[in-house]
RNA sequence: GCCGCUGUAGCUCAGUGGUAGAGCGCACCCUUGGUAAGGGUGAGGUCAUGGGUUCAAUCCCCAUCAGCGGCUCCA
């Protein structure tokens, strides 16, 4: 005598073991109708689900109430479209072998060995979706079917294919009592492939597709071990979702910074110069400059002091840091002294056995430096410290080296050096909360401040049942609720995540939503108790005694690069007049007004605009054609009638007209409070916008 | 690092076993035009690099370098 709870509270009883779809059918028809699956006490499952004992129920339909897309119900249907592409590829190409084939935040993919003789090619996309149009065409249902485990095995191992096998296997482990399989129809005559589900009640519940992409991987993701083919695909309830997401992905791609960094010259990375290593061209550097500069006055007012350290240092400062060897996997090489490498030689020492010096650590010399912490805190330790003198903060725009694998390279999103708006405080514990308060709040500014308002942010904090934290339990339980506290009081959304701390501390993470929703971990702000020790630093406390002080390490941008990346993406390129390489572009409507385009443009260099103009002998329409592609936030249109009554015709980016001539006393001024003001969009001479 | 794809003019890209093309950009000329490309002429390429096959290679093969899509990794 199930009674069954569903969402809005209510309740409903039944004398008799019942199925979900019967009970989706009691409460409404449309909703019948909508059903792709269920949820039994949390628990994702088909619609034809027995339910046999007292639960709650959640019938799972393709949108949510608000008409949002449902992620349950996005989840069967791409599981399922997952089956169906595999049964197009294996009527396509007879002997490919299914490994595995989840769905995906995006979509959902296949990983598939094919023979030897027959890759799948981008080629046989449209062949797969034509097949696969036929067979949701067909709608027919998705029926499981259960075997104990030892059947199940028999009959996988009558089908022959390890992949699959392994799969079984793996289930077991994990606890699995039976197999259970798939098929899309009748068991027996149509296809069927092995899988836990849930999935949609039929196959022509899976709306519209695509074949997205090809890719290799590895069987269970190991190198040594098979190498596979990765189809990707993507699924929704409708067309029109679809298209919606298909329109998504190509105005990334119109975002992509690669293209934009090329397009608008902000930066340029060169072969001749190496892989990973960023050239800011002009433009760029522009930009660069303006966030540096913004966020040092910042510092500046906040108590912090500028240092500025080498690019290398000693080996064994980092073997004092930790960072080496333990990361040398992840730093270049060490420049090793001429001395040490010739009397290695002397020596006569392999290279093997160099290898192996490096592995272990037993070197001499210098190492690019993969942080900027261990030179900081040998400035706090250059001199004795009172406890009146912390918190002591020290921050440099430091530029660190490291050595990420080739294939991890990406524009300037991952690079091998970069340049860290690093800070690093040295504080009292009873001074923690307040500090990393500070820190939050300039975090907080910098992303508001360029409309990156819509971020989350992620505590890490210990895991109790670990002991691989340093540090005494009282004060981390101290630094946690101070992180806590800090977090909680920006009024953004908080996670807590434990086990996510480093072994050092705990740590705060923003993650940053641009404006086409994607995620991007930005600043962080991690409060650690092992350097110090490490370096045995100290500090005279009130009670005349040496105390040892806590580090807080904060970036807000974490790093120009990948900040900057971001920003070029956020922005599509159009980015506020502060930060916009060219603020402003003069636009003379012939030769005759040549001489007043000069005069205009000699204004806005005394008013410290970055203007040009442009005297070449194209048509205005065609200067505008130029002007706009360069994303340029303020376009002055010059003519002889401007001329004569000291204005500028005005045209915003983004609003494509004239928006009539202003005085050009009045425009200059106007810009150059919005510039101060650091707005995020061009106003000046946009109706109603004027102050 | 691994797998796959790619590398032709400053940019975007065609193309061919007999040493190469377009559009945009650039230079010059005509045009002097009031809000998203007027017209003409011209310059510009070791066809990524190094080997190999061939009478002949930008094209086929191998290696290297780099980019892209993934995988793996990420203090």
């Amino acid at each position: 005598m199930p009674t069954i709870t569903l969402p809005d509270g209510s309740t409903r009883e039944f004398d008799k073991p019942v199925i979900a779809r019967d009970v989706a059918a009691s409460i409404g028809k449309r909703l019948a109708a909508d059903a792709l699956g269920c949820k039994v006490d949390g628990e994702l499952h088909d619609l034809s689900t027995v339910l046999d004992r007292d639960c709650s129920l959640s019938i799972v339909t393709p949108k949510r109430r608000d008409g949002g897309l449902d992620p349950d119900g996005l989840f069967l249907i791409r599981h399922s479209a997952a089956h169906v592409m595999a049964e197009a590829i294996q009527r396509i190409v007879p002997g490919a072998l299914l490994v595995y084939g989840p769905p995906l935040d995006t979509g959902f993919y296949y990983d598939i060995r094919f023979p030897e003789d027959r890759p799948l090619r981008e080629g046989d996309f449209e062949a797969i979706e034509a097949e696969m149009a036929r067979i949701v065409a067909e709608d027919r249902g998705f029926s499981r079917y259960e075997l104990p485990h030892d059947e199940g095995m028999r009959k996988l191992q009558a089908e022959g294919s390890k992949y699959k096998l392994d799969n079984a296997l793996r289930a077991h482990e994990a606890g699995s009592p039976t197999l259970s399989w798939y098929a899309t129809g009748t068991p027996g005559e149509n296809w069927e492939d092995l899988c836990r589900g849930p999935h949609v009640p039929s196959t022509g519940r899976i709306g519209a597709f695509r074949v997205m992409s090809l890719a290799s991987s590895y069987w269970h993701g190991d190198e040594n071990s098979d190498r596979l083919t990765r189809v990707y695909g993507t699924a929704f309830p409708t067309q029109a979702d679809l298209d919606a997401h298909l329109a998504q992905i190509e105005e990334a791609r119109h975002r992509d910074h690669r293209v934009l960094g090329k397009q608008l010259h902000l930066f340029h990375i060169d072969e001749a110069v190496g892989q990973g290593l960023v050239l800011w061209t002009p433009n760029g550097a522009i930009i660069r400059k303006e966030l540096q500069d913004w966020i040092g006055e910042h510092l500046h007012q906040m108590g912090y002091s500028d240092v500025f350290c080498p690019h290398i240092g000693k080996l064994d400062l980092y073997k004092t840091s930790g960072h080496f060897p333990y990361y040398a996997e992840s730093q270049f090489v060490p420049l090793m002294e001429r001395e040490f490498l010739k009397g290695v030689a002397d020596d006569g020492c392999s290279c093997a056995q160099l290898s192996n010096m490096l592995a272990t650590g037993e070197i001499d010399g210098y190492l690019l430096k993969p942080m900027n912490c261990p030179h900081h805190v040998k400035i706090y330790a250059s001199q004795p410290r009172s406890y009146r003198d912390l918190p002591v903060r020290l921050s440099e725009f430091g530029t660190v080296y490291r050595w990420e694998q080739s294939g991890e390279l990406n524009g300037m999103t991952r690079v091998r050096c970069f340049t860290v708006d690093d800070a690093h405080l040295f504080v009292r514990e009873d001074q923690i909360g307040q500090e990393v308060m500070g820190c939050l709040s300039l975090v907080k500014l910098a992303f508001t401040t360029l409309g990156l308002s819509d971020f989350r942010v992620r505590v890490g904090l210990r895991d109790p049942d670990s002991g691989k934290y340093v540090g005494n339990p009282e004060v981390w339980d101290k630094a946690e609720a101070a992180c806590r506290e800090a977090a909680r009081s920006l009024g953004a959304t908080v996670s807590e995540e434990p086990g996510e701390a480093a072994f050092y501390g705990p740590k705060i993470d923003f993650i940053v939503k641009d404006v086409i929703g994607r995620e991007w971990q930005l600043g962080t702000v991690q409060v650690d108790y092992n350097l110090p020790e490490r370096f045995d630093l100290s500090y005279v406390g009130a009670d005349n005694r040496a105390h040892r002080p806590v580090m807080i390490h904060r970036a807000p941008f974490g790093s120009f690069e990948r900040f900057v990346a971001v920003l070029i993406e956020h922005f599509a390129g159009a980015f506020p007049t502060w930060l916009s390489p060219e603020q402003a572009r003069v636009l003379p409507v012939s030769e005759k007004s040549f001489e007043y385009a000069q005069e205009v443009l000699g204004r806005l260099k005394a008013a410290r605009v970055r203007a040009t103009a442009d005297l070449g002998n194209d048509r205005l329409q065609a200067k505008i054609k130029v002007a706009a592609e360069m994303k340029i936030p303020y376009l002055l249109v010059v003519g002889p009638r401007d001329q004569e009554h000291a204005t500028v015709s005005v045209r915003v980016r983004g609003i494509q007209k004239d928006l009539g001539a202003m005085p050009l006393e009045v425009f200059v001024r106007e810009l150059e409070s919005e510039i101060a003001s650091r707005g995020v969009s061009p106003m000046v001479g946009v109706e109603g916008a004027r102050v």
